[in-house]
DNA sequence: AACAACCGGTTGCATTTTAAAATCAGTTTG
DNA sequence: CAAACTGATTTTAAAATGCAACCGGTTGTT
């Protein structure tokens, strides 16, 4: 069972799952992905799933230990941090398309929630390589790219909210 | 946070992550699709994660309750209960595939549990279509598709462990 | 018929993880 | 100077997990 590294097994889903298999850190990284959630506050407080604040507080740490987030002082604000995606997180795009698709598909989602996996599953490796790349330059300093799926995926969804009259601000 | 429903949010990742977000459930599955483990004693036995059995059995009555597994009663034996993926679960390859694709990127895992991993990244959405249409056949009952990728991942892992000199049976 | 091995679990208990709410000290803003 | 805001920590309780023993029934072997 290879316990000499304190892990279960070698095998890569496993390891994958013992990172991320619980029900907040994909939570964490979705909404840095797709809100653009930077600071602990806008991850608490504008959290649709209600985390609390100790587990928030756990799991940025677990995440920043994991390499999946990096973190640094805010110059505006001596006690603010601000939190990045890794080249690591940002290659769990197609995963976490892939999760948006199948819970579109198996799962009872709320529509407005819904319409950026349907856009992402639509774009397919395409547009997700296309906001991979933008992801790079938000997080990592990379040249800017032309296209910006944020944007798209931003307007969509406003579009929904805005047919359905307002639900909710973001 | 639509609490109406007894969910977090109506985000279709977050409802994939309340049904599939733990440390076991996945692990489950992939036994039963990979490694074709249909008993209980099958999957508690041969994991080489270690399950413990209460936790298997929380699990399996679970994943039955939320139409990720079927269980029905083997005629062989009237103890024995045979688990099977559902269409659903079935769809959950490609979330599978990339897991072990980003595992095998961005963890440590051992080479011998990584090949099936290697050649399903390799083999992209066509294997992942040939192999969903075989556990359509060994789980549903479809007809029997040309190609067995379950065959062609065995085959592979075998050789490794053969090069390695033994270390497992699986 | 006797017996051991096997079947899918269950039970009881200790440990670990998670959740919710209140609280905290330092920082900025008015 | 006070209020609001920052990223957390503390406290307390509940839930999940891990572990080992156990269960009644079934099956294959002798």
């Amino acid at each position: 069972m290879d316990a000499s590294h304190g892990h279960r097994s070698g095998c890569p889903i496993n390891l994958t799952l013992e990172m991320l298999g619980d029900r907040w850190s994909l939570i964490v990284i979705r909404d840095v992905m797709f809100g653009n959630r930077r600071h602990f506050r806008e991850l608490l407080s504008r959290s649709e799933e209600g985390i609390a604040s100790n587990v928030l507080a756990d799991r940025l740490k677990r995440l920043v230990q994991n390499g999946l987030l990096s973190r640094v002082d805010d110059p505006s604000h001596k006690q603010k941090a601000i939190y990045s995606l890794t080249e690591a997180s940002i290659e769990l795009l197609p995963l976490l398309a892939h999760m948006g698709a199948w819970g579109r598909r198996h799962t009872k989602p709320s529509e407005a929630l819904s319409i950026r996996a349907e856009l992402l599953e639509k774009g397919g490796p395409d547009m997700w390589d296309a906001f991979m790349d933008e992801l790079r330059f938000i997080h990592l300093g990379t040249e800017r790219p032309a296209r910006s799926v944020l944007a798209e995926l931003q307007a969509a969804y406003l579009a929904v909210v805005a047919r359905h009259s307002g639900e909710k601000t973001n």
